[in-house]
DNA sequence: CCGGAAACTTTTGAATACCAAATAGCGCCA
DNA sequence: TGGCGCTATTTGGTATTCAAAAGTTTCCGG
Protein backbone atom coordinates (compact mmCIF):
# COMPACT_ATOMS: atom_id res chain seq x y z
CA UNK A 1 0.00 0.00 0.00
CA UNK A 2 1.58 3.26 -1.11
CA UNK A 3 1.97 5.81 1.67
CA UNK A 4 2.50 8.49 -0.99
CA UNK A 5 3.67 11.91 0.19
CA UNK A 6 1.45 11.82 3.26
CA UNK A 7 4.38 12.40 5.64
CA UNK A 8 3.25 15.45 7.62
CA UNK A 9 6.29 15.06 9.84
CA UNK A 10 4.68 17.17 12.53
CA UNK A 11 2.95 14.93 15.06
CA UNK A 12 3.59 11.23 15.02
CA UNK A 13 1.31 9.12 12.89
CA UNK A 14 -0.07 7.27 15.88
CA UNK A 15 -1.15 10.53 17.46
CA UNK A 16 -2.98 11.52 14.33
CA UNK A 17 -4.65 8.12 14.24
CA UNK A 18 -5.68 8.53 17.86
CA UNK A 19 -7.01 12.01 17.16
CA UNK A 20 -8.96 10.84 14.14
CA UNK A 21 -10.54 7.95 15.99
CA UNK A 22 -11.29 10.17 18.96
CA UNK A 23 -13.13 12.62 16.75
CA UNK A 24 -14.98 9.82 15.02
CA UNK A 25 -16.19 8.54 18.36
CA UNK A 26 -17.03 11.95 19.80
CA UNK A 27 -18.96 12.92 16.71
CA UNK A 28 -20.82 9.64 16.67
CA UNK A 29 -19.53 8.62 13.26
CA UNK A 30 -18.43 5.45 15.01
CA UNK A 31 -21.39 4.68 17.28
CA UNK A 32 -21.06 3.32 20.77
CA UNK A 33 -20.88 -0.43 20.95
CA UNK A 34 -19.12 -0.79 17.59
CA UNK A 35 -16.46 -3.45 17.45
CA UNK A 36 -13.22 -2.05 16.12
CA UNK A 37 -11.62 -4.36 13.61
CA UNK A 38 -7.93 -3.63 13.37
CA UNK A 39 -7.27 -4.36 9.75
CA UNK A 40 -10.51 -2.74 8.66
CA UNK A 41 -9.48 0.41 10.50
CA UNK A 42 -5.99 0.17 9.09
CA UNK A 43 -7.42 0.10 5.62
CA UNK A 44 -9.79 2.98 6.23
CA UNK A 45 -7.15 5.18 7.83
CA UNK A 46 -4.50 4.15 5.30
CA UNK A 47 -2.03 3.11 7.95
CA UNK A 48 -0.62 -0.19 9.09
CA UNK A 49 -1.60 -1.87 12.30
CA UNK A 50 1.42 -0.47 14.12
CA UNK A 51 0.32 3.14 14.64
CA UNK A 52 -3.17 1.84 15.25
CA UNK A 53 -1.98 -0.35 18.07
CA UNK A 54 -0.09 2.55 19.54
CA UNK A 55 -3.24 4.67 19.41
CA UNK A 56 -5.70 2.20 20.90
CA UNK A 57 -4.13 2.05 24.39
CA UNK A 58 -4.32 5.83 24.54
CA UNK A 59 -7.99 5.84 23.61
CA UNK A 60 -8.60 3.19 26.19
CA UNK A 61 -6.86 5.22 28.90
CA UNK A 62 -9.17 8.08 27.96
CA UNK A 63 -12.15 5.78 28.20
CA UNK A 64 -13.29 6.05 24.61
CA UNK A 65 -12.88 2.38 23.93
CA UNK A 66 -12.84 -0.71 26.03
CA UNK A 67 -10.30 -3.37 25.15
CA UNK A 68 -10.22 -6.87 26.49
CA UNK A 69 -7.34 -9.23 25.92
CA UNK A 70 -7.78 -11.17 22.71
CA UNK A 71 -11.34 -9.97 22.46
CA UNK A 72 -10.66 -6.73 20.66
CA UNK A 73 -11.85 -3.21 21.27
CA UNK A 74 -15.38 -1.88 21.58
CA UNK A 75 -16.40 1.75 21.43
CA UNK A 76 -17.65 3.07 24.73
CA UNK A 77 -21.37 3.74 24.95
CA UNK A 78 -21.84 7.05 26.68
CA UNK A 79 -24.55 7.29 29.26
CA UNK A 80 -26.05 9.96 31.43
CA UNK A 81 -23.75 8.76 34.17
CA UNK A 82 -20.76 9.68 32.03
CA UNK A 83 -22.09 13.21 31.66
CA UNK A 84 -22.56 13.54 35.40
CA UNK A 85 -19.03 12.29 35.97
CA UNK A 86 -17.61 14.88 33.62
CA UNK A 87 -19.32 17.65 35.55
CA UNK A 88 -18.16 16.13 38.83
CA UNK A 89 -14.53 16.27 37.87
CA UNK A 90 -14.68 19.58 36.08
CA UNK A 91 -15.99 20.89 39.38
CA UNK A 92 -12.91 19.53 41.12
CA UNK A 93 -10.32 20.66 38.60
CA UNK A 94 -11.47 23.86 36.92
CA UNK A 95 -11.70 25.99 40.04
CA UNK A 96 -8.21 24.88 40.98
CA UNK A 97 -6.99 25.60 37.46
CA UNK A 98 -8.57 29.04 37.49
CA UNK A 99 -7.10 29.90 40.88
CA UNK A 100 -3.68 28.66 39.84
CA UNK A 101 -3.81 30.66 36.63
CA UNK A 102 -4.80 33.79 38.54
CA UNK A 103 -1.94 33.28 40.96
CA UNK A 104 0.45 32.94 38.05
CA UNK A 105 -0.82 36.19 36.59
CA UNK A 106 -0.45 37.87 39.95
CA UNK A 107 3.13 36.59 39.95
CA UNK A 108 3.83 38.20 36.62
CA UNK A 109 2.60 35.78 33.93
CA UNK A 110 1.13 37.29 30.80
CA UNK A 111 -2.59 36.58 30.26
CA UNK A 112 -2.51 37.81 26.66
CA UNK A 113 -3.18 34.38 25.17
CA UNK A 114 -6.09 33.87 27.51
CA UNK A 115 -7.67 37.18 26.56
CA UNK A 116 -7.11 36.35 22.92
CA UNK A 117 -8.86 33.00 23.38
CA UNK A 118 -11.78 34.79 24.98
CA UNK A 119 -12.04 37.18 22.06
CA UNK A 120 -11.74 34.27 19.67
CA UNK A 121 -14.58 32.50 21.46
CA UNK A 122 -16.71 35.65 21.25
CA UNK A 123 -16.24 36.20 17.53
CA UNK A 124 -17.16 32.64 16.69
CA UNK A 125 -20.92 32.36 16.28
CA UNK A 126 -23.04 29.73 17.92
CA UNK A 127 -23.19 26.17 16.70
CA UNK A 128 -21.17 23.05 16.95
CA UNK A 129 -17.88 24.73 16.18
CA UNK A 130 -18.28 26.99 19.19
CA UNK A 131 -17.91 24.03 21.52
CA UNK A 132 -14.38 23.59 20.24
CA UNK A 133 -13.62 27.21 21.08
CA UNK A 134 -14.97 26.75 24.57
CA UNK A 135 -12.61 23.84 25.02
CA UNK A 136 -9.77 26.00 23.75
CA UNK A 137 -10.60 28.57 26.41
CA UNK A 138 -10.44 26.00 29.17
CA UNK A 139 -7.21 24.64 27.77
CA UNK A 140 -5.75 28.11 27.77
CA UNK A 141 -6.56 28.51 31.44
CA UNK A 142 -4.87 25.22 32.21
CA UNK A 143 -1.88 26.23 30.16
CA UNK A 144 -1.60 29.52 31.97
CA UNK A 145 -1.66 27.69 35.28
CA UNK A 146 1.73 26.16 34.36
CA UNK A 147 0.89 23.01 36.20
CA UNK A 148 2.16 19.93 34.45
CA UNK A 149 0.15 17.35 36.32
CA UNK A 150 -3.02 19.41 36.05
CA UNK A 151 -2.42 19.68 32.35
CA UNK A 152 -2.17 15.90 32.05
CA UNK A 153 -5.35 15.26 33.98
CA UNK A 154 -7.13 17.95 32.00
CA UNK A 155 -6.02 16.35 28.76
CA UNK A 156 -7.57 13.13 29.90
CA UNK A 157 -10.76 14.96 30.73
CA UNK A 158 -10.74 17.05 27.60
CA UNK A 159 -11.98 14.50 25.14
CA UNK A 160 -14.99 13.79 27.27
CA UNK A 161 -15.60 17.48 27.76
CA UNK A 162 -15.64 17.90 24.01
CA UNK A 163 -18.04 14.99 23.73
CA UNK A 164 -20.29 16.61 26.29
CA UNK A 165 -20.18 20.04 24.68
CA UNK A 166 -21.06 18.61 21.32
CA UNK A 167 -24.25 17.18 22.76
CA UNK A 168 -25.40 20.55 24.08
CA UNK A 169 -24.98 23.23 21.42
CA UNK A 170 -27.63 25.32 23.13
CA UNK A 171 -25.14 25.88 25.88
CA UNK A 172 -23.52 28.46 23.67
CA UNK A 173 -25.73 31.32 24.78
CA UNK A 174 -24.76 34.97 25.36
CA UNK A 175 -25.11 34.29 29.06
CA UNK A 176 -22.41 31.71 28.93
CA UNK A 177 -20.08 34.08 27.21
CA UNK A 178 -20.66 36.53 30.05
CA UNK A 179 -19.62 33.84 32.49
CA UNK A 180 -16.49 33.15 30.51
CA UNK A 181 -15.65 36.83 30.34
CA UNK A 182 -16.05 37.26 34.10
CA UNK A 183 -13.85 34.25 34.75
CA UNK A 184 -11.17 35.29 32.30
CA UNK A 185 -11.04 38.81 33.68
CA UNK A 186 -10.77 37.56 37.25
CA UNK A 187 -7.79 35.50 36.14
CA UNK A 188 -6.29 38.33 34.12
CA UNK A 189 -6.66 40.60 37.14
CA UNK A 190 -4.80 38.10 39.27
CA UNK A 191 -7.63 37.35 41.70
CA UNK A 192 -7.36 33.65 42.61
CA UNK A 193 -10.25 33.44 45.05
CA UNK A 194 -12.66 35.18 42.70
CA UNK A 195 -11.52 33.11 39.74
CA UNK A 196 -11.93 29.92 41.75
CA UNK A 197 -15.45 30.79 42.79
CA UNK A 198 -16.48 31.88 39.30
CA UNK A 199 -15.09 28.71 37.77
CA UNK A 200 -17.07 26.62 40.24
CA UNK A 201 -20.21 28.59 39.54
CA UNK A 202 -19.64 28.23 35.82
CA UNK A 203 -19.41 24.46 36.03
CA UNK A 204 -22.44 24.19 38.27
CA UNK A 205 -24.52 26.40 36.00
CA UNK A 206 -23.49 24.25 33.08
CA UNK A 207 -24.51 21.14 34.95
CA UNK A 208 -27.96 22.41 35.76
CA UNK A 209 -28.48 23.76 32.28
CA UNK A 210 -27.32 20.62 30.51
CA UNK A 211 -28.45 17.62 32.49
CA UNK A 212 -32.19 17.96 31.81
CA UNK A 213 -31.50 18.10 28.08
CA UNK A 214 -29.05 15.25 28.24
CA UNK A 215 -31.39 13.02 30.21
CA UNK A 216 -33.58 12.69 27.16
CA UNK A 217 -30.78 12.18 24.70
CA UNK A 218 -28.61 9.59 26.38
CA UNK A 219 -29.19 6.03 27.44
CA UNK A 220 -29.52 6.07 31.20
CA UNK A 221 -27.50 2.92 31.63
CA UNK A 222 -25.14 0.59 29.86
CA UNK A 223 -26.62 -1.33 26.92
CA UNK A 224 -27.07 -5.05 26.44
CA UNK A 225 -23.82 -6.86 27.04
CA UNK A 226 -23.78 -9.28 24.15
CA UNK A 227 -24.55 -9.47 20.49
CA UNK A 228 -24.76 -5.73 19.86
CA UNK A 229 -23.20 -5.00 16.54
CA UNK A 230 -24.56 -1.61 15.41
CA UNK A 231 -23.20 -2.13 11.91
CA UNK A 232 -21.75 1.33 11.57
CA UNK A 233 -21.93 1.72 7.81
CA UNK A 234 -21.70 -0.27 4.63
CA UNK B 1 14.30 -15.03 20.02
CA UNK B 2 12.39 -17.70 21.85
CA UNK B 3 9.53 -16.41 23.98
CA UNK B 4 9.42 -19.70 25.88
CA UNK B 5 6.30 -20.44 27.90
CA UNK B 6 6.05 -16.92 29.24
CA UNK B 7 2.44 -16.48 28.10
CA UNK B 8 0.72 -15.36 31.31
CA UNK B 9 -2.45 -14.72 29.36
CA UNK B 10 -3.72 -12.47 32.10
CA UNK B 11 -2.80 -8.89 31.33
CA UNK B 12 -1.56 -7.96 27.93
CA UNK B 13 2.18 -8.00 27.41
CA UNK B 14 2.30 -4.29 26.71
CA UNK B 15 0.71 -3.59 30.09
CA UNK B 16 3.29 -5.70 31.82
CA UNK B 17 6.03 -3.90 29.94
CA UNK B 18 4.53 -0.56 30.95
CA UNK B 19 4.30 -1.70 34.56
CA UNK B 20 7.89 -2.94 34.58
CA UNK B 21 9.23 0.28 33.12
CA UNK B 22 7.09 2.33 35.47
CA UNK B 23 8.53 0.51 38.45
CA UNK B 24 12.04 0.85 37.11
CA UNK B 25 11.58 4.59 36.83
CA UNK B 26 9.82 5.02 40.16
CA UNK B 27 12.46 2.99 41.95
CA UNK B 28 15.26 4.92 40.27
CA UNK B 29 16.73 1.86 38.59
CA UNK B 30 16.42 3.87 35.42
CA UNK B 31 17.54 7.33 36.52
CA UNK B 32 15.95 10.53 35.30
CA UNK B 33 17.43 11.85 32.11
CA UNK B 34 18.23 8.40 30.72
CA UNK B 35 17.67 7.98 27.05
CA UNK B 36 15.53 4.96 26.33
CA UNK B 37 16.85 2.92 23.45
CA UNK B 38 14.08 0.82 21.99
CA UNK B 39 15.96 -2.23 20.89
CA UNK B 40 18.12 -2.21 24.01
CA UNK B 41 14.96 -2.20 26.12
CA UNK B 42 13.41 -4.86 23.92
CA UNK B 43 16.39 -7.07 24.53
CA UNK B 44 16.41 -6.47 28.27
CA UNK B 45 12.67 -7.06 28.69
CA UNK B 46 12.69 -9.97 26.26
CA UNK B 47 9.95 -8.55 24.11
CA UNK B 48 9.80 -7.16 20.64
CA UNK B 49 9.46 -3.48 19.89
CA UNK B 50 5.71 -3.64 19.39
CA UNK B 51 4.58 -4.09 23.01
CA UNK B 52 7.24 -1.59 23.92
CA UNK B 53 5.82 0.99 21.58
CA UNK B 54 2.37 0.32 22.94
CA UNK B 55 3.69 0.93 26.44
CA UNK B 56 5.69 4.08 25.80
CA UNK B 57 2.74 6.30 24.89
CA UNK B 58 1.07 5.26 28.13
CA UNK B 59 4.12 6.13 30.16
CA UNK B 60 4.32 9.42 28.37
CA UNK B 61 0.68 10.19 29.16
CA UNK B 62 1.52 9.52 32.79
CA UNK B 63 4.50 11.84 32.55
CA UNK B 64 7.18 9.28 33.32
CA UNK B 65 8.94 9.75 30.02
CA UNK B 66 9.10 12.51 27.50
CA UNK B 67 9.05 11.52 23.84
CA UNK B 68 9.79 13.78 20.97
CA UNK B 69 9.21 12.78 17.37
CA UNK B 70 12.22 11.01 15.93
CA UNK B 71 14.24 12.02 18.94
CA UNK B 72 13.33 9.11 21.15
CA UNK B 73 12.21 8.96 24.76
CA UNK B 74 13.91 10.38 27.83
CA UNK B 75 13.06 9.49 31.41
CA UNK B 76 11.48 12.36 33.28
CA UNK B 77 13.65 13.98 35.93
CA UNK B 78 11.51 14.51 38.99
CA UNK B 79 11.83 17.81 40.77
CA UNK B 80 10.41 19.38 43.88
CA UNK B 81 7.83 21.01 41.67
CA UNK B 82 6.56 17.56 40.70
CA UNK B 83 6.09 16.68 44.35
CA UNK B 84 4.16 19.88 44.98
CA UNK B 85 1.97 19.18 41.99
CA UNK B 86 1.13 15.72 43.26
CA UNK B 87 -0.04 17.13 46.56
CA UNK B 88 -1.98 19.84 44.73
CA UNK B 89 -4.01 17.35 42.78
CA UNK B 90 -4.41 14.84 45.56
CA UNK B 91 -5.96 17.70 47.45
CA UNK B 92 -8.45 18.21 44.65
CA UNK B 93 -9.33 14.58 44.04
CA UNK B 94 -9.03 12.63 47.28
CA UNK B 95 -11.60 14.60 49.27
CA UNK B 96 -14.04 14.16 46.41
CA UNK B 97 -13.22 10.47 46.23
CA UNK B 98 -13.71 10.05 49.96
CA UNK B 99 -17.01 11.90 49.92
CA UNK B 100 -18.25 9.90 46.95
CA UNK B 101 -17.26 6.65 48.59
CA UNK B 102 -19.05 7.63 51.78
CA UNK B 103 -22.15 8.51 49.81
CA UNK B 104 -22.01 5.15 48.11
CA UNK B 105 -21.80 3.42 51.48
CA UNK B 106 -24.71 5.47 52.75
CA UNK B 107 -26.61 4.29 49.67
CA UNK B 108 -25.93 0.67 50.54
CA UNK B 109 -22.50 -0.19 49.15
CA UNK B 110 -20.41 -2.62 51.14
CA UNK B 111 -17.22 -1.15 52.64
CA UNK B 112 -15.80 -4.57 53.51
CA UNK B 113 -12.96 -4.35 51.01
CA UNK B 114 -12.01 -0.94 52.28
CA UNK B 115 -11.88 -2.11 55.87
CA UNK B 116 -9.85 -5.10 54.77
CA UNK B 117 -7.38 -2.82 53.01
CA UNK B 118 -7.06 -0.76 56.16
CA UNK B 119 -6.33 -3.86 58.19
CA UNK B 120 -3.88 -5.01 55.58
CA UNK B 121 -2.11 -1.65 55.75
CA UNK B 122 -1.91 -1.92 59.54
CA UNK B 123 -0.42 -5.41 59.64
CA UNK B 124 2.31 -4.48 57.16
CA UNK B 125 5.28 -3.10 59.03
CA UNK B 126 7.03 0.10 58.12
CA UNK B 127 9.41 0.39 55.24
CA UNK B 128 9.25 0.74 51.51
CA UNK B 129 6.64 -1.94 51.05
CA UNK B 130 4.25 -0.02 53.23
CA UNK B 131 4.01 2.76 50.67
CA UNK B 132 2.50 0.25 48.29
CA UNK B 133 -0.15 -0.63 50.83
CA UNK B 134 -0.98 3.02 51.33
CA UNK B 135 -1.55 3.32 47.62
CA UNK B 136 -3.77 0.26 47.77
CA UNK B 137 -5.85 1.95 50.41
CA UNK B 138 -6.36 5.03 48.28
CA UNK B 139 -7.18 2.87 45.31
CA UNK B 140 -9.77 1.04 47.36
CA UNK B 141 -11.46 4.31 48.24
CA UNK B 142 -11.56 5.28 44.58
CA UNK B 143 -12.93 1.89 43.68
CA UNK B 144 -15.64 2.18 46.28
CA UNK B 145 -16.63 5.55 44.88
CA UNK B 146 -17.77 3.76 41.70
CA UNK B 147 -16.79 6.72 39.60
CA UNK B 148 -15.26 5.71 36.30
CA UNK B 149 -13.76 9.04 35.35
CA UNK B 150 -12.38 9.57 38.83
CA UNK B 151 -10.82 6.15 38.62
CA UNK B 152 -9.10 7.04 35.36
CA UNK B 153 -7.71 10.31 36.66
CA UNK B 154 -6.60 8.58 39.84
CA UNK B 155 -4.82 5.94 37.81
CA UNK B 156 -2.92 8.68 36.04
CA UNK B 157 -2.01 10.19 39.38
CA UNK B 158 -1.23 6.90 41.01
CA UNK B 159 2.18 6.28 39.56
CA UNK B 160 3.38 9.64 40.72
CA UNK B 161 1.85 9.09 44.12
CA UNK B 162 3.79 5.87 44.40
CA UNK B 163 6.94 7.69 43.34
CA UNK B 164 6.32 10.29 45.99
CA UNK B 165 5.60 7.76 48.74
CA UNK B 166 8.76 5.86 47.95
CA UNK B 167 10.79 8.99 48.60
CA UNK B 168 9.33 9.43 52.07
CA UNK B 169 9.31 6.14 53.98
CA UNK B 170 9.25 8.06 57.25
CA UNK B 171 5.71 8.99 56.38
CA UNK B 172 4.68 5.56 57.53
CA UNK B 173 4.28 6.48 61.16
CA UNK B 174 1.64 5.31 63.63
CA UNK B 175 0.11 8.78 63.40
CA UNK B 176 -0.52 8.34 59.73
CA UNK B 177 -2.23 5.05 60.31
CA UNK B 178 -4.56 6.84 62.75
CA UNK B 179 -5.41 9.31 60.02
CA UNK B 180 -6.16 6.49 57.63
CA UNK B 181 -8.31 4.75 60.19
CA UNK B 182 -10.34 7.87 60.87
CA UNK B 183 -10.86 8.43 57.17
CA UNK B 184 -11.82 4.85 56.46
CA UNK B 185 -14.28 4.75 59.31
CA UNK B 186 -15.89 7.99 58.23
CA UNK B 187 -16.41 6.42 54.82
CA UNK B 188 -17.59 3.11 56.28
CA UNK B 189 -20.05 5.04 58.43
CA UNK B 190 -21.42 6.79 55.38
CA UNK B 191 -20.47 10.33 56.42
CA UNK B 192 -19.51 12.19 53.23
CA UNK B 193 -18.77 15.59 54.74
CA UNK B 194 -16.58 14.15 57.47
CA UNK B 195 -14.78 11.89 55.04
CA UNK B 196 -14.17 14.80 52.69
CA UNK B 197 -12.71 16.95 55.43
CA UNK B 198 -10.53 14.17 56.80
CA UNK B 199 -9.19 13.34 53.37
CA UNK B 200 -8.27 16.97 52.82
CA UNK B 201 -6.58 17.16 56.20
CA UNK B 202 -4.74 13.94 55.49
CA UNK B 203 -3.30 15.29 52.25
CA UNK B 204 -2.35 18.61 53.79
CA UNK B 205 -0.62 16.94 56.73
CA UNK B 206 1.29 14.77 54.30
CA UNK B 207 2.33 17.83 52.35
CA UNK B 208 3.68 19.64 55.36
CA UNK B 209 5.40 16.54 56.68
CA UNK B 210 7.01 15.61 53.38
CA UNK B 211 8.04 18.77 51.59
CA UNK B 212 10.86 19.78 53.95
CA UNK B 213 12.42 16.33 53.58
CA UNK B 214 11.91 16.34 49.84
CA UNK B 215 13.44 19.77 49.38
CA UNK B 216 16.84 18.36 50.27
CA UNK B 217 16.50 15.22 48.20
CA UNK B 218 15.20 16.50 44.88
CA UNK B 219 16.61 18.83 42.27
CA UNK B 220 14.74 22.09 42.59
CA UNK B 221 14.51 22.56 38.86
CA UNK B 222 14.92 20.82 35.54
CA UNK B 223 18.45 19.67 34.70
CA UNK B 224 20.68 20.75 31.84
CA UNK B 225 18.90 20.41 28.56
CA UNK B 226 21.59 18.83 26.41
CA UNK B 227 24.23 16.17 26.52
CA UNK B 228 23.06 14.47 29.69
CA UNK B 229 23.57 10.77 29.28
CA UNK B 230 23.68 9.26 32.79
CA UNK B 231 24.86 5.93 31.40
CA UNK B 232 22.62 3.86 33.63
CA UNK B 233 24.49 0.57 33.37
CA UNK B 234 26.71 -1.26 30.94
C1' DC C 1 43.92 26.22 15.93
C1' DC C 2 39.18 26.71 15.53
C1' DG C 3 34.74 26.75 13.00
C1' DG C 4 31.60 25.11 9.69
C1' DA C 5 29.97 22.01 6.14
C1' DA C 6 29.48 17.45 4.23
C1' DA C 7 29.34 12.58 4.75
C1' DC C 8 28.42 8.80 7.74
C1' DT C 9 26.12 6.36 11.48
C1' DT C 10 22.66 5.53 14.59
C1' DT C 11 17.93 5.35 15.79
C1' DT C 12 13.27 6.04 15.39
C1' DG C 13 8.84 5.67 12.58
C1' DA C 14 6.47 2.75 9.91
C1' DA C 15 5.30 -1.19 6.82
C1' DT C 16 5.06 -6.04 5.66
C1' DA C 17 4.98 -10.82 6.44
C1' DC C 18 4.27 -14.36 9.52
C1' DC C 19 2.98 -17.36 13.52
C1' DA C 20 0.46 -18.88 17.66
C1' DA C 21 -3.33 -18.86 20.56
C1' DA C 22 -7.95 -17.92 21.71
C1' DT C 23 -12.36 -16.63 20.88
C1' DA C 24 -16.39 -17.15 18.32
C1' DG C 25 -19.23 -18.74 14.93
C1' DC C 26 -20.62 -22.81 12.55
C1' DG C 27 -22.22 -27.18 11.56
C1' DC C 28 -22.80 -31.78 12.93
C1' DC C 29 -24.56 -35.40 15.54
C1' DA C 30 -27.30 -37.35 19.20
C1' DT D 1 -33.81 -29.14 19.58
C1' DG D 2 -29.70 -28.94 22.31
C1' DG D 3 -25.00 -29.92 23.31
C1' DC D 4 -20.44 -30.72 21.42
C1' DG D 5 -16.52 -30.32 18.53
C1' DC D 6 -14.44 -28.18 14.50
C1' DT D 7 -13.08 -24.50 11.66
C1' DA D 8 -12.10 -19.83 10.85
C1' DT D 9 -11.56 -15.22 11.89
C1' DT D 10 -9.05 -12.08 14.80
C1' DT D 11 -6.04 -10.51 18.07
C1' DG D 12 -1.32 -10.61 20.37
C1' DG D 13 3.15 -10.84 19.29
C1' DT D 14 7.77 -11.56 16.62
C1' DA D 15 11.04 -10.74 13.08
C1' DT D 16 12.71 -8.23 9.19
C1' DT D 17 13.16 -4.45 6.33
C1' DC D 18 13.12 0.37 4.63
C1' DA D 19 13.17 5.44 4.77
C1' DA D 20 14.02 9.57 6.90
C1' DA D 21 15.70 12.46 10.41
C1' DA D 22 18.89 13.27 14.31
C1' DG D 23 23.25 13.10 15.94
C1' DT D 24 28.17 12.45 15.15
C1' DT D 25 32.33 12.44 13.06
C1' DT D 26 35.57 13.97 9.95
C1' DC D 27 37.67 16.96 6.98
C1' DC D 28 38.72 21.19 4.87
C1' DG D 29 39.24 26.16 4.88
C1' DG D 30 39.94 30.50 7.10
Amino acid sequence: MEQAEAADLGPGLSERVAAALREDIISGRIPGGSKLNERELSARLQVSRIPLREALPLLEAEGFIHSEARRGSVVHTFTLRDAVEVFDLRLQLEPFAAASAARRVAAGADPANLLAALEYARTGESGHQASGRNSDLHEEIVHLASHDLLRRLSNLLNGRVRWLFRLTPERDTPGMWEEHAELVHAIADGQPALAEALAGAHVERGRHASLPHLAGRLPSEAPARKGRRPRSQD
